[in-house]
DNA sequence: GATAATTACTGTAACGATACAGGAGATTTG
DNA sequence: CAAATCTCCTGTATCGTTACAGTAATTATC
């Protein structure tokens, strides 16, 4: 039952220089407590000692009671339920982490370098999208890839900043992993590792997604094929080109060297390399490309070389938005969706902090080629 | 002088349940103190207490030092920032925020609908970039533009979770510019207001890059122009059209409507509004694009109508990224800067919350358009 | 040479939350 | 009916930091 709790305001404290006003308040026995501010027209934060205070409750039952301790009696939870809900207490972020060390932030650890064409802003929003709704808030540590990418995983180590990361970039052998899980850190890598420790990754199946291109372009009658690739130490490189090597000799054709320039090279390097390539002897008339960006540049290059999409060449590209069909619809395009991603990964952190096994956070994606393609 | 501080540990507690190494220390006199834990092998995270321990100084002693406040001594303060610096010693966010309500934390708003080509990419690491060596972190708060944008402006307030916070998509009258203003909330935004309220901003002057735009096409021999703008809530739709129209008036061409998509369009309605109106009988002879993503979709749309490049109809486009001239050389097209936006945005918010004057916080970058064109 | 001022440092309380160790009152047990 | 048990609630200490109100020792003042 709601025993109305009988609390009587016995004394008023106004402290004019503090511009706050305070007062006791007795208990139904004679015990005096603190009644803390009175808020001026609720304008300050609401914590739990107004809570505590409006219910005639100790602090700490309040505190257990929105935690849904078994200790504390039903309707009791109920009455503090309803008064937080009311009031809109929210608790202070600073407080559990100062007493429990939780943080409440997925930090998201970004190259500077990350690709054009709304990488950044897909995985931000498809994690945001998961955080909603969650205490947690997303904070961006970025670093100059060029630099030593450990910097800000001590970072976050060192001074607990986080309860949990996400990291882009993933290398087969990955010290930033090896660190994280040595630490005890709960992370989720945009990309697999190959070093023995099994850890929470989302990845896209770059291997398939290459040995399918090379089909679709044997498919095509070409035989003769270039691709353009990520930088070498990054784990889909590696993908990348077994599933090149494996999708040649399973539908035989050959590779023609391309490797002055990769998919983080400036466009005008891509675009001149390409253009080179494609007016050389040795032409290709199949292309694959890994990312989006580069195969802009691509395009020009080899249309520069007086060669024509669909006639001459073919190009197989992957691409994070739906641009390239607006460039040229010849291009044979396959949505690699950044934004599910940030969606798998984020869940994947969550459910890390939360004590799952890490084998069972590990997504593949599939690429997906159009019907006929 | 650097006095040798004579401290002796008197008295060694183990607990070990906690796990935790405890020790009393005797000072020159014979007061006793609590030394704090012993850390295991530097593991634990350093704290004020650490480096009052091993400069045998107080805790508020080390805290004022380390603040360069007036009444401490000139070579305890070297002797504190010695072993503060030696140990790694770096504030605790969580107890810096309890204790002052300073958060440290710059919040970022973004639509979920923001532009396509890196715009979230480039303006978050602008932003990086100027927090980086300040003790800010960056946090994302996302909203989708549809609901309410109040949301997220009242979450920050309500919480008190940054010290600043930076907007875009600002609009000539904003409610979330009156509120953060109303209650002291440090703040910047990327786009001009026109609501009587001086406060810092970053912008574009779409106003000129509109009025230019008319005069590159006029200079072309271009008369009949169309022009695709953003939505109409929008600050800098505005100024857009402001430029659009004088520019039109000023070098005599006349506007051809084209008001049955904006920028945020789906790339497809963008397309078939293009076609139709490059295929109709009223076809302009010169567009004006204010974002380079819809323009990818235009160019595809006027060449589905039959029409060329330069040769039919020219085109101004603004871009984020320097894609637009791999696509079509013969576009004309005028970078916007947003990493530079960023960069500006973040230093107007940190020197808002340091206190410096609205007025000295407002940038206009004007368009640069190519030398000749 | 007593008092005042200055210098350099320190202890306590507080921010808001939670872990922990009670503790009062009702209910069951033998 | 005393002891044990169970229910439900509470006070205290603590996380790391800083504001504030001291205090002891030295130096300046008259």
């Amino acid at each position: 039952m709601l025993t109305p709790s009988c609390l009587q305001i016995v004394q008023i404290r106004i402290d004019e220089e503090k511009e706050r006003t305070t007062f006791m308040v007795r208990l139904g026995g004679n015990e005096m407590r603190d009644g803390g501010d009175l808020k001026d027209g609720a304008r300050e934060r609401p914590t739990l000692k107004t809570i505590a205070f409006m219910t005639g409750l100790g602090i700490t039952t309040v505190s257990r009671a929105l935690k849904d301790a078994p200790d504390i009696g039903a309707d009791t939870k109920e009455r503090v339920r309803l008064v937080a809900r009311q009031i809109g207490y929210q608790p202070n972020r600073a407080g559990v982490r100062l007493r429990t060390g939780k943080t409440n932030v997925i930090a998201l650890v970004l190259s500077i370098e990350e690709e054009l064409m709304g990488f950044t802003n897909h995985i931000v929003f498809g994690i945001s999208e998961v955080l909603t709704g969650t205490p947690y808030h997303l904070v961006i540590t970025p670093h100059a890839s060029a630099r030593d990418p450990m910097v800000p995983i001590r970072y976050i180590l060192d001074t607990g900043s986080a309860d949990g990361v996400i990291i882009s970039r993933t290398e087969p052998n990955d010290p930033r992993v090896a660190l994280m899980e040595e630490r005890g850190m709960p992370f989720a890598t945009h990309g697999r590792t190959n070093m023995g420790i099994v850890h929470p990754y989302h990845d896209y199946d770059n291997e398939t997604f290459a040995r399918e291109a090379v089909r679709r372009l044997v498919a095509r009658g070409r035989k003769n094929i270039a691709i353009i690739l990520p930088e070498g130490h990054l784990s889909y490189t590696g993908h990348s080109i077994k599933g090149y090597r494996d999708g040649l000799s399973l539908h035989g054709a050959r590779s023609v060297p391309f490797d002055s320039v990769t998919v983080e090279s400036p466009l005008t390097a891509i675009h001149d390399a390409t253009r080179a390539l494609m007016a050389g002897p040795d032409a290709p008339d199949g292309l694959i490309s890994m990312a989006g960006g580069c195969t802009i540049a691509m395009v020009a290059g080899l249309e520069a070389a007086g060669k024509k999409l669909g006639r001459d060449v073919d190009l197989v590209s992957k691409q994070n938005s739906d641009l390239l069909k607006w460039i040229r619809p010849e291009i044979i395009a396959v949505n690699e969706d950044i934004r599910a991603a940030g969606m798998e990964l984020a869940r994947a952190v969550l459910a890390s902090i939360g004590g799952a096994a890490p084998e069972s956070l590990q997504t593949l994606y599939q690429p997906s080629f159009a019907e006929d393609a």
